[in-house]
RNA sequence: CGGGGCGUAGCGCAGCCUGGUAGCGCACUUCGCUGGGGGUGAAGUGGUCGGAGGUUCGAAUCCUCUCGCCCCGACCA
């Protein structure tokens, strides 16, 4: 491709909407234009490397066995309202109406209409299983749409849904899925993190998220560096970091902490590290009150908390409530002297591990030292896992203690088991001719999201550094001075030629741009490999190599520079 | 949904407080010089100042409403 001939339109500064490092390159670069919020245009340079990772991923898909098909992007409501998901999904769903008032939605996932694909075609557990996937844009109406193609409400999804005639079949394709998903991300040339992931209301047996490792993350990830454990914070299991309580050395007492509501402010009035401080939060379920007790450096589980029994609909005890149940105001409440006929306690491992710990004295302005389970107070009717695990905590398979990394996630694969099938009656006949209900498991790639996520990961101070199995083009030719001189201009056009013939992606820039600009360009899109032609090197039959993370380039004799570039790309 | 901020040329911004008929940098067009890291000179193109209504002799500027965009938060005491 010869750039003038393309579409190239790069800016030198970032529109100020843009955020993150990567939302400003693929402005920057040219890769997308916005169209309203959460809508963007994927400009050709964007579209080819949005085409690659497509490809990549279909190419795996179809070597595991899968079967690509498309379904229409949009979805007439009775279908949804079949599993009750109509309802469900909330004002994520973009609704709309045809001229004849039929609802419809804009699909934003696909297992209707796949389940009711399977309902009608598969009548025997002899075509089963079976794996069907689509490459297609979907639709999510986000509270928030967020930096660029990273979180919009439209964006380009792989989903696959398999389906089966028993559990067996199912874990074994899942796991096909799992190493498919490793292969896909590998060959995409990310660093890359498979977790075990909370099934959230999907439900299921078994869930993975696959996460682009990188800082601007949404999501928190727990792993072990010695072992293979790997888990969503929102999963990871928080063990009490203290072995045993130790035994009670402090007499218990009241301080004056006028102004300290919360347990930095009182750690740093104190003196004393916050390790030490517990904090409470007052949750209301069922009509009744909830004290859960955390270490002042943690932080609440809501997913966690919701799985306890009773706790299924908690909410936060709004400070009304709050003071009328404790006469006390938020911020000086405690555990010590309270009705727990009324309240109940429950305290979080590490605290139940607490000996000499400081927490609001449930009076105004105080807060009580030195307290200590059993002597001061009734143990918790309580103990359980409610707060989100810190780097340090034991690894829960007990190999090691955990880390904390932030990801992407890029990936998500699920065993739905019966869910979708019961709803929308999805059976087969069996060897024994007996009716029975579909097993079914999905598994999702961000495919637009990928894109986004890998230059977060591949950036540096002039622009993107894509792996090369992601980059719009493998290979630049600059020419300097192409427009003056008659030698450089061959040299070029013969290199150009012996490139595409080689079956180089090679993008020539024919601009006659002064080469800093060239250089600038082609350097902020993202092309693994350069050659610059000029009649200073050509002079001497040499011209110069370097790849987009090279320090510097290296001289090269024409006529050897494209096998040098045969052996790179 | 709550809070905050911003809408002026394709992009980045100034002007608004204190009303007087719109400006800067980049980009773009033409010509010249230049020619290995976003060079330079000259001459240009491009904006109903997000929209509607109001106040005023006069509104980008003041008032009201409205639309859009961005950020933070959504109960962690």
């Amino acid at each position: 491709m010869r750039v003038s001939q393309f579409f190239l339109s790069t800016l030198k500064e970032a529109p100020s909407e843009a955020e993150l490092p990567s939302h400003q390159l693929m402005m920057r670069a040219g890769y997308i234009k916005k169209l309203a919020s959460g809508l963007y245009t994927w400009m050709p340079l964007g579209l080819r490397v949005l085409r690659k990772v497509e490809n990549i991923v279909r190419e795996e898909m179809n070597r595991s066995g899968g079967i690509e098909l498309l379904m229409p992007a949009v979805q007439p409501a009775e279908l949804w309202r079949e599993t009750g998901r109509w309802e469900v999904f909330g004002p994520q769903m973009l609704k709309i109406k045809d001229r004849h008032d039929n609802e419809f939605c804009f699909g934003p996932t696909h297992e209707e209409v796949i389940t009711d694909i399977a309902r009608r075609d598969i009548r025997s557990y002899r075509q089963l299983p079976i794996n069907f996937y689509q490459i297609q844009t979907k639709f999510r109406d986000e509270v928030r749409p967020r930096f660029g193609v990273m979180r919009a409400r439209e964006f380009m999804m792989k989903d696959a849904y398999s389906f089966h005639a028993d559990f067996a079949s199912l874990e074994q394709t899942y796991r096909v899925m799992y190493d498919t998903y490793s292969r896909i991300f590998t060959r995409l040339g990310l660093q890359f993190r498979a977790v075990a992931a909370d099934t959230g209301a999907i439900g299921g047996s078994g869930s993975h998220e696959f996460h682009v490792l990188a800082d601007a993350g949404e999501d928190a990830l727990a792993y072990c560096p010695d072992s293979d454990y790997a888990a969503n914070v929102e999963l990871a299991e928080a063990l009490a970091p203290i072995a045993a309580r130790e035994a009670a050395s402090e007499t218990m007492k009241n301080v004056d902490t006028p102004k300290q509501t919360t347990c930095e402010q009182v750690a740093e009035l104190l003196d004393i590290p916050l390790q030490r401080t517990v904090k409470l939060l007052a949750l209301i379920a069922e009509g009744k009150l909830n004290l859960m007790l955390l270490r002042g450096d943690h932080s609440l589980n809501e997913v966690k908390v919701s799985k306890l029994p009773g706790l299924a609909d908690f909410r936060f005890a709004s400070d009304e409530e709050i003071r009328a149940y404790f006469n006390c105001p938020p911020g000086f409440l405690g555990p010590i002297g309270i009705d727990r006929s009324k309240v109940r306690l429950i305290a979080d491992r590490t605290v139940a591990a607490m000996s000499d710990f400081v927490v609001g004295a449930n009076l105004p302005k105080f807060h009580t030292t030195g307290v200590n389970w059993a002597r001061d107070l009734p143990e918790p009717d309580l103990v359980a896992d409610i707060r989100n695990a810190v780097a340090g905590d034991p690894s829960p398979d007990g190999k090691g203690t955990l880390e904390i990394c932030r990801g992407i996630e890029v990936g998500h694969i699920f065993q739905l088991r019966t869910k979708y099938a019961e709803a929308l009656k999805a059976t087969y006949l069996d060897a024994e001719g007996k009716t029975q209900i579909i097993e079914m498991g999905c598994y999702g790639i961000g495919v637009s999201r990928i894109v986004a996520a890998a230059i977060e990961q591949n950036y540096d101070k002039r622009g993107i550094t894509l792996p090369a199995a992601m980059a719009p083009f493998q290979l630049v030719i600059v020419p300097i001075g192409m427009g003056k001189s008659e030698a450089v201009r061959a040299a070029v056009e013969q290199l150009y030629a012996d490139c595409q013939a080689a079956g180089i992606e090679v993008l020539l820039d024919d601009r006659d741009e002064r080469p800093g600009v060239m250089f600038a360009d082609m350097e902020l899109i993202g092309l693994p490999h350069r050659i610059v032609v000029g009649d200073r090197g050509l002079k001497e039959g040499n011209v110069e190599y370097q790849g987009r993370r090279d320090e510097a380039a290296q001289v090269v004799a024409l006529q050897n520079v494209l096998e040098l570039v045969k052996s790179k790309v």
